[in-house]
DNA sequence: GTCTATATCAAGATAGAC
DNA sequence: GTCTATCTTGATATAGAC
């Protein structure tokens, strides 16, 4: 009874396990993310598997949380130095996910089992947006929402191939910017019709 | 071979068994979508669903073209009357979405099959929503994705439960709107920081 | 921490008769 | 258009030995 169904730290070889798990996951996508084939990666039969983790949604949790830290950092990293917040994070946004499609989707395809996540992951990782549209709730759903939407869309390719992606993420991104404070000017032109 | 991998008519069998495939994957989700339970519901066995369709792929794209004609036919009369066209198609969106969770899920959540698909369908669903933004693309694409990410997230738990989803909407939706052409004062009102 | 053996279940699909 | 019989594959998970 190594495992147990509250999050807690997870051993050395449950470490090594997910660190599996996870280039399992973003080499061959969720579908082949089975205990079996994980299994045959590590060199061991399945079985063994639930030694570590209680059944697959707590191996998947861990898989998870891991990867709220990782955006996390990342959102914390492009906001500590930049002048455009919500760019920049929109931008570390769409690069978490291209860089780990199958990842996101694992992340964000079904509802959480927040139960079962490393306590205070997500809520580190949606911080930063929060930040950047200066602490607007509405603006930053609306902004994240608009991120995701991108994403998702763009993942499952829904957008025709000549569609011009940047331009649409730009189109966004400039609809739920702050003003800049010292130029009020601007604060008129991102919504000119034409 | 009466199931053909083009898509073509629909014998009234085939759409018999569209109809009760939507039914059952509305009332009991995508997992539940199997060609036995299907066949349960229509009182056959599974192998006799073979004769009206080639394979489940081809099945899923018959339901899906029918969301989309459904959906397009919503965004249109939504676009009808309406001095608020973005507003308007955003409502009918996310109503769609709300009465039939688990055919949005299908339609959204994995790359479309287009050669399976009924001609013109997807494009009709999504005309509307162009038509809605000024006829740039750019911004109907960044609306859409907003739209699809709210809904989504909504969709997948992944809000707090006390998260006010409709102001976070109106946000979006205003981030997205044209300017009223007779009220030149109100452009720049829903850009206001506060 | 890993093993073998096994339970249980369900999926998509085909062949060929009627 | 539907049937029975069957193939093939693969999943999560448990028991109990080492």
């Amino acid at each position: 009874m190594t495992a147990s169904s509250a999050p807690s730290r997870l051993s050395p070889r449950a470490t090594e396990i997910v660190e599996a798990a996870r280039k399992l996951l973003e080499a061959e996508g969720l579908d082949a993310l089975s205990m079996r084939r994980l299994a045959d990666r590590l060199g061991i039969r399945a079985p063994s598997l639930y030694k570590h983790f209680a059944d697959k949604q707590e191996l998947e949790a861990a898989i998870i949380s891991a990867g709220f830290e990782e955006q996390a950092a990342a959102f914390e990293a492009a906001l500590a130095k930049t002048d455009d917040p919500l760019g920049s994070i929109a931008t570390a946004y769409r690069r978490f996910a291209s860089d780990h499609p199958h990842l996101y989707r694992l992340m964000t395809e079904r509802p959480l089992q927040r139960d079962k996540l490393t306590p205070g992951a997500e809520e580190r990782a949606a911080a930063p947006v929060y930040e950047a549209v200066g602490r607007d709730l509405d603006r930053a759903r609306a902004a994240w929402a608009f991120a995701h939407g991108m994403t998702n869309l763009e993942l499952n390719g829904r957008f025709p191939p000549d569609a011009d992606l940047d331009a649409a993420w730009k189109r966004g991104i400039a609809a739920f910017s702050l003003p800049l404070p010292q130029k009020r000017e601007r604060s008129r032109s991102y919504d000119a019709t034409d």
